[in-house]
DNA sequence: GCAAATTAATGATTTATTCAAG
DNA sequence: CTTGAATAAATCATTAATTTGC
């Protein structure tokens, strides 16, 4: 109603241009001083303020997920390197386990490739070989499961909290 | 090449998918077991290995630290011009290389060589309040990381505060 | 052709996670 | 275990597109 004001931001084509120039150009989430400097330049092509700058990349890099992700979710009919069935989940097998939590390994990918953890190789190779009676030590927090269709192992909530991992399991 | 036999895995939309989900729901370091089921499971939709299950969480998990400790490096030291592009940098920013300096758009530097730190706060409301100007704005001491200088914006440097945004984080 | 009504885009807020530090 | 800092996700709200009836 009041002509003088509009309740938002409405950006000028301009604006939005350099937008999204930057936004190819690869900035994602401008910290305060790139958002004050970006907010300077625009301004000369119309009223803008910072927040408007902030809350653009926001949305802007979540829609831009958002879109991708509806596309991968509606995939489910496409490239299916081996077999496509309904997810039976398989029943946990349990009594099985270890593996090389020390510390952290940034790019196992790449390192083990070339050569470097003994314990990578060996697991490039031969997996799950050791046997253990570790009574599952799942996931730490977060006792909602997932609503989607994970149901991969039984999350034994017995004792979980006071679960101790052995030292080789503990990378934290 | 050989379509028999890809020399790396090349997760599908609905692996990628389950493993996401199971990551935000909390999965950190699967042990073993885990990693067996969730081989087992995935492999309905795609080939893949266990060690591809292993390395994928190490090396989400080890993305997702970098990239905060990033964040925290900077903003304990001292704010940093933290540019966030992704890997693939743009080596020329075409037009819009920022710094309002592209003609028309140069008495926007007004603003910044103010050099004001800011403070967002509330939301909607007070948005980068300036606060006082700190002409001292590199860390006269203890620099232990050394500035990655990926400043694209010559300016700044100058000890610029960065925002709050406020979360509500009542009682947790 | 044009306006009211309906739908799609997108700016602005709120809420929930996340990792790290104390 | 609690708190701090910073998002990203989810949601609300308003503007623009478009559809539809006349």
């Amino acid at each position: 109603m009041s002509p003088a004001g509009s309740s938002r931001w409405c950006p000028t084509p301009e604006q939005l241009m350099i937008l999204e120039e930057m936004y190819i150009g690869g900035m994602r989430t401008p910290n305060a001083s790139q958002i004050q400097q970006i907010t300077a330049h625009l301004s000369l092509y119309g009223k803008i303020e910072g927040k408007n700058v902030f809350y653009w990349f926001q949305n802007h890099k979540a829609r831009d997920r958002q879109k991708l992700r509806r596309k991968l979710t509606k995939h489910h009919h496409h490239h299916h390197q081996n077999l496509q069935s309904p997810p039976p989940l398989p029943s946990q097998h349990s009594s099985i386990g270890f593996l090389p939590q020390g510390g952290e390994v940034e790019d196992a990918s790449t390192q083990m490739v070339t050569s470097k953890p003994m314990v990578m190789r060996s697991y490039g190779r031969d997996w799950m070989v050791m046997l253990d009676v570790v009574p599952t030590p799942i996931t730490p927090c977060c006792n909602t499961a997932p609503p989607k269709t994970l149901e991969l192992f039984p999350i034994t909530a017995t004792g979980l909290k006071d679960m101790h991992f052995p030292s080789s399991m503990s990378s934290n």
